[in-house]
DNA sequence: TACGTTTCGTTAATCCATTAACGTTAATCC
DNA sequence: GGATTAACGTTAATGGATTAACGAAACGTA
C-alpha cells in the first residue's frame, strides 16, 4: 500500500541502506548509476519518506513548536504566525501550533505535548509586546521569544520585538515636519513596553524640536480602545488652546479621535492631523480619511523568529551574539490623516 | 539524559513491554501492583513518551494537518484556527499548520509535507465561504473542509459552513419586525455563496412580509469593502424615496454606509437603521453606534471541523451521514444600529 | 495426582529510516 | 607481483514504542 524505502530499494535492486544513501545525496558513497536508478524507482513509486521514522533515527524533526497566548482574539496573530510559518516552510520546516489562552497550567501541558512530539525548538509568542517570565518547561531548550522579551536588562534568551521608540519617533517627526507645534498624545494608563516607549518618544521628539512639554496635552485613558481614544480627545480638547495634531497610542484610539472630531465638526486632516500606531488590518486603511500610522512588523517578527530558531538548531548563526534581542523597524505608513496645521 | 520507556521499566524492574502495558491502561494484562510501580517510576523519572516512536509503531500521530489559503490577511483566520486547535487539544491532538497563499503548487507540496509527517487527517480551510476543488493529494485521505464545500449539489467530503441564508434571514426579520418596509441591500457584484445566499434571504424575507421587491433598492458594488458600501449607499439613495434601513453584505460595507450617513447628516439608527454581516472583530463593535450584525461562527466551524475529523479518524460518528455538509447557525448580534423607522 | 485454566509477565517482531562498520572487487603504486 | 587504497554496496545496529505469541506459576477440580 504505502511505499517505504524498502520498496524503492527492491525496485532499484539494491539494499535499503544504499537507497537511503542515494536519496540523501551521499554521492561519494554510491555510484552515479545507482543514484539514478534509485531516484527513478522513488519517483515511479511516488515514494514519500516517513518522517516519523527519520525523526526517530536522526533525533531531528524539522518542526517548531509555536506557543502563543491568544491567537483567537488579536488581529495581528495571523501575521505573526504567517511570518513564522512561511519562513519555516521555505526551509522545509513546519509549525506545530498551540494556543494556551494565557493559562499557565495549560502552557506547561502544551510544552510537554510539543516536547513529546520532539519539536526541535520553540517559538513563544505574545500577542502584545511585553516582558514575560519564560515557563519552566522551556528552560534549557531552544527558544525564541516573539513580541516579548524575558528580562528588562540583559537578554537570557533570543527575542524579537518591535522598535517602539523609533517608530513613535518617526510618527512624531512627521507631524513636526509638517509644522505642528501643539501636538497631543492620547494614550492608556496601562503600563507596558508600548505605552512607555511611545510616550518617551513623544517627549523626546518634542524636546528635539525645542517644544516645551505640556502635560495637559497628554491624556491617559483606561485602555487602548476606540472609546478610550474618544475620552482622551475630550480631555485634551478641554484645554484653552486646542492641539493641531494628535499622536495616538493605537489605531483603535485614533478611531475614537475620529469620532470626536466628527462630532465637533473638525475636519481631518485639515483641522486636526491624526497619527495612529499598529497599522491594524482592516482598520487603519478603512477609516476615512485613511489613517497615517506606524506599522508593527508582525510578519517580519514571525519570520525572524523562525529563521533565528532554525539557525540555532542547526548551530549556525554562531557569529551573532547569543542570546540577542532583535529590534525590528516599525515603518511609518503615510496615508491621508496628516496635513500641515491651519494658518 | 532523555528518559525512555526502557529506563522506566528498569527502575520498576519489569520488561519494557510490561511498562508499556502498564502505562497504557491495559489493566487486565498487568497486576495492580506492577501498574503502581511502573507509574511511580514514570513519574519519578518525569518520563515523556516519544510520540515519534509511538506514531511509527501505531501508525497514528494524533495530529491534524491544517491547510489554509491565507491566514495572514484575514481577520477571521485566528478564530477558525483557534476553534480547531482548541478542540483538537482537548482530545490530545495537535495542529500542524501550513498556509499556502492560494498557490496550487505550494498546496501540493504542503500536502506532501504533512503526509510525510503522517498526519492522521486534514482540515482544508478557506478564508471565505466558497466552493473549492479539492486538491488531488487529499483524495482518499481523511479530510474535512472548513468554510468551503466541494460540489454545489451532493457532498463528496465532509464540510462545515455558515448558514448564510438563515443568518441573513434573521437580520432581515429584525428590520421588518421593527417596522421597516423600505429596506435597501448593499452588496457586491462578485458571485459567491455569501452574496447569493444573503441576497436570496433578502428577497425571501421581503416576500414573507408581503413587500414587493424593488430592484432599485439593491446596489451591486465592485467588492465588499468600505468604499463599496459607500458607493452602494449613494446608488440606493439616488432613489426618489429613501430607504429607512439598509442590510449590508459585510460589516465593512456597513462602515461605508456609516460614512455616507454621516456626510448626509443622517443619524444612525434614528434616520437610518443599518445591519451588517460577519461581526468582524475590532470593527462591528468599534463602530459608533455599534453595529448590529450577523456573526459568522468561525470559532465554532473550526471546532466542528476538528471534532468531525477526529471522529472520522477514530471511526466514530458512524451513525451520522457520511459525507455530510454541516451548516452552522449565524447568530444575530444586536447592538445599536437598528431602531424603528421615523414615523 | 493429573490436567485444564487463569493470571501475569517476557520475548521477539514490527514500524521505517539512518549510518557506522565491514567486505568485496578493482585500480594504483613501487 | 604483492601490497595498498579507492570505490561501492551490504549487513546489522539503532532510535523508542506497541503488541502478538508464548510460557511459567498458581489455582481449581475430578
Amino acid at each position: 500500500m504505502r511505499k517505504t524505502l524498502k520498496d524503492v530499494a527492491a525496485l532499484a535492486d539494491v539494499s535499503s541502506a544504499t537507497a537511503s544513501l542515494a536519496l540523501n545525496g551521499h554521492a561519494s558513497r554510491v555510484s552515479a548509476d545507482v543514484i539514478e536508478r534509485v531516484q527513478q524507482a522513488a519517483k515511479s513509486l511516488n515514494y514519500q519518506p516517513n518522517l516519523l521514522a527519520r525523526g526517530l533515527r536522526t533525533q531531528e524533526t524539522k518542526t517548531i513548536g509555536f506557543i502563543s497566548d491568544v491567537v483567537a482574539t488579536t488581529p495581528f496573530a495571523g501575521q505573526m504566525i504567517a511570518g513564522a510559518q512561511e519562513h519555516a516552510w521555505s526551509k522545509g520546516w513546519l509549525l506545530l501550533l498551540i494556543d494556551t489562552n494565557n493559562n499557565a497550567s495549560l502552557e506547561a501541558a502544551a510544552i510537554d505535548a510539543l516536547h513529546q512530539r520532539r519539536v526541535d525548538g520553540f517559538i513563544y509568542a505574545s500577542m502584545f509586546h511585553r516582558i514575560v517570565r519564560i515557563p519552566q518547561g522551556l528552560i534549557g531548550r531552544q527558544v525564541v521569544l516573539l513580541d516579548c522579551t524575558d528580562e528588562p536588562k540583559e537578554p537570557g534568551i533570543d527575542s524579537v520585538i518591535p522598535h517602539e521608540y523609533e517608530g513613535a519617533m518617526s510618527a512624531m517627526r512627521l507631524l513636526l515636519s509638517q509644522g505642528h507645534r501643539r501636538i497631543g498624545h492620547v494614550t492608556s494608563k496601562e503600563i507596558g513596553v508600548a505605552t512607555v516607549e511611545r510616550l518617551r518618544a513623544y517627549k523626546d521628539a518634542l524636546a528635539e524640536a525645542k517644544i516645551p512639554f505640556d502635560a495637559s496635552l497628554v491624556a491617559y485613558s483606561r485602555s487602548g480602545d476606540a472609546p478610550d481614544g474618544y475620552d482622551g480627545a475630550v480631555q485634551i480638547f478641554a484645554n484653552k488652546k486646542a492641539p493641531s495634531a494628535i499622536f495616538c497610542y493605537t489605531d483603535r484610539m485614533a478611531m475614537g479621535v475620529y469620532e470626536f472630531a466628527q462630532e465637533k465638526g473638525l475636519s481631518i486632516p485639515l483641522d486636526l492631523s491624526v497619527v495612529g500606531f499598529d497599522d491594524q488590518p482592516f482598520l487603519a486603511n478603512a477609516l476615512r480619511p485613511a489613517l497615517t500610522t506606524v506599522r508593527l512588523p508582525h510578519y517580519e517578527m514571525g519570520s525572524w523568529a523562525s529563521e533565528r530558531l532554525i539557525n540555532l538548531v542547526n548551530d549556525e548563526d554562531s557569529d551573532s551574539p547569543n542570546p540577542m534581542r532583535k529590534y525590528l523597524h516599525c515603518p511609518l505608513v503615510e496615508r491621508e490623516s496628516v496635513a500641515p496645521p491651519r494658518s
